[in-house]
DNA sequence: TCTGAAAGTTTTCATCC
DNA sequence: GGATGAAAACTTTCAGA
């Protein structure tokens, strides 16, 4: 699949729905200067070339009681392509992943947790890491405070200076 | 503030709303069985209470030209609650900083950058790390494959078995 | 607290520029 | 590509149970 050619109205577009999605079309339009159609258009677009995914209701952690992130450091025994792929498997497979990262450097994956309890965190920590043949070892660092979280992506250099700053920030803050 | 009490219907809505914020009043009704107006209502419990936050557009990572996410290790020089507050408030000034964790463990803080081409995650890093007084050491990993990125949260200790595995995934796999 | 219907908006699409 | 305007769909409110 080809890369989509963004111009600024794109770029300010994808900031702008990365914040708040439920904007209406006309809301949208007002500020970048287009119609709701051309808005809905443009989005169209992002939707069928892959780049826009689905909309998510983000949940403040703060307010989900006994929630409780962590943040695995993954080192694996067996680095080949065919049990990487099948370690990244057995990841997707727990919805409590709730992020996973194959990285360079000092580790080989990291990985989010998002659990309820302590309980339920050992548990799936043991299954994933423990217990899993090809993880050579593991630390946790457990959040203290989750100071922002959010996906929210930039889609071109930020030009210097402070009118900018607000462009990308997540939705969570 | 205190916690929302939350039936069983409210967290199937949390989590259906939590893969697909765009799904209509009718449709999450017709899947939990309420009518469109009762679903209202809950969700309008749901964000009063401070529980829902807004809905965000999620962008693929592999379809953003140049982005480059990476996950920095960060541990501090002086960690009294003033200098700690001091720093995630510089953190949060970043709009490059898509998450941040005060952690516990090894390090202190665990810091997701999403940049746009080595330059710019050079740049960032040099002003949050480098140079930050208070940064005593940190080490960044670079992300090969954003194996699952999110931020969907369970709101209650799934129960054992299949059927429930879907329920909190996020809306990026 | 729910349902069901009415009123007000928004999304979507055909058409023209 | 974008604007306009009409039709369809959705959201939101409120009366009644």
């Amino acid at each position: 699949m080809t890369d989509l050619m963004l111009d600024d109205v794109d770029h300010d577009l994808l900031a702008l729905l990365q914040r708040d999605a439920s904007r209406t079309l006309r809301d949208l339009g007002d500020e970048v200067g287009l119609s709701p159609s051309a808005v809905l258009r443009r989005v169209q677009r992002y939707r069928s070339g892959g780049l826009l995914g689905h909309n998510v209701a983000v949940l403040d952690p703060r307010h989900v009681p006994e929630v409780i992130l962590s943040v695995c450091l993954v080192t694996i025994e067996d680095d080949t392509p065919e049990e990487g792929r099948r370690y990244r498997a057995r990841l997707l497979e727990a919805p409590e992943v709730q992020q996973a990262y194959e990285v360079s450097g000092d580790y080989d994956y990291v990985v989010v947790l998002a659990c309820v309890g302590m309980r339920h965190e050992n548990e799936v920590a043991k299954r994933l890491f423990q217990q899993d043949p090809n993880v050579k070892r593991y630390t946790t660092l457990f959040v203290l405070d989750p100071v922002r979280t959010g996906v929210a992506l930039p889609t071109r250099e930020p030009p210097r200076g402070r009118a900018s700053a607000e462009e990308v920030r997540g939705a969570t803050d």
